[in-house]
DNA sequence: CGCTGGACGTTATAACATTACGTAGCCGAG
DNA sequence: CTCGGCTACGTAATGTTATAACGTCCAGCG
């Protein structure tokens, strides 16, 4: 009862929507940052670290480690976040994630689209077993490969 | 109903115990499989596929696609596990697994040790999830990182 | 035999990620 | 102000993980 009551905290960014720029969530990002969030929120899926490098070649980026360290910051505040099972990244479904508290992600093995989802149950399972178990949960992933629900109609 | 009643058939493998080999789940395991396969089951913790590769030079492998072909073969019958969130690979916790169906990860970040875990609440959450969204999975990934009983308890 | 399919071995290369080092700006303490 | 600590940045080099593209060997089978 005294510590942490979910395993992702995520996404908890005061949202403004400032005129004059195009892609803010949080104000306070620097440039490299907001390049790499915008590159993402612009995509349909999800990016490899790379990808988005080529993306931001021509407004300077030109090596991984600034893509990467742009990256680690915006999944810690969770306005990113990384597939593992993809080594790619995508961004938080904006002003969902936070009020939800993103959990999973659905990755489409057809179309590439990635959607995100929150059952508490699920939550509440992990919780469930970590308490049995004595295991200190950090940060979780949960993952499905499949397809979606469009892709499954169309072409069995 | 009609179709696959889980996500993760693994681990469907008829059992031999055979005298006179070191660690034999399946008695038509190709050399380089078996090789892994005991490599897996004598460590401690995960491996990736270079330290496999670094533990088996000894017995005659000497390129990477050799430890990832057998990898795929042992992952495909749920005899090894991958952890994509370390991108290593595990033995399957023998006899359990296919007794509860293996379904999750507990990795400790202290001491490196991985628990496999099964709370069949989980698989149903992300059935009915999935039934709702009309996502189809296939395969599903679920990782906790965190601490371990016995390591949370030792050194909070 | 001759075909097919699976596992194998080898080399090269692609894709993903980090280390190491130096620079520049911000900000609070002295 | 100026020094030190902190954070972000830029660049080059390197490390780690994974696959492509070949050709070979061998067992099963018509």
């Amino acid at each position: 009862m005294g510590g942490k009551e979910d395993f992702q905290a995520g996404c908890m960014i005061d949202t403004h929507t400032h005129e004059g720029h195009d892609h803010v969530w949080a104000d306070d990002l620097t440039r490299n940052q907001e390049l790499v969030l915008g590159a993402l929120a612009h995509a349909t899926g999800p990016l490899s670290a790379y990808e988005i490098l080529d993306r931001l070649r021509d407004d300077g980026l030109r090596a991984p480690l600034q893509v990467y360290r742009a990256l680690d910051k915006l999944t810690e505040r969770g306005l990113a976040h990384r597939l593992e099972s993809l080594n790619a990244f995508v961004c938080c479904a904006d002003a969902d994630c936070h009020r939800t508290g993103g959990i999973g992600f659905a990755i489409c093995e057809s179309c590439g689209r990635v959607e995100e989802f929150a059952e508490p149950a699920i939550r509440q399972s992990l919780r469930r077993w970590s308490k049995a178990s004595g295991f200190v949960p950090d940060r979780m992933t949960i993952e499905l490969r499949g397809r979606c629900a469009d892709c499954a109609g169309a072409a069995g």
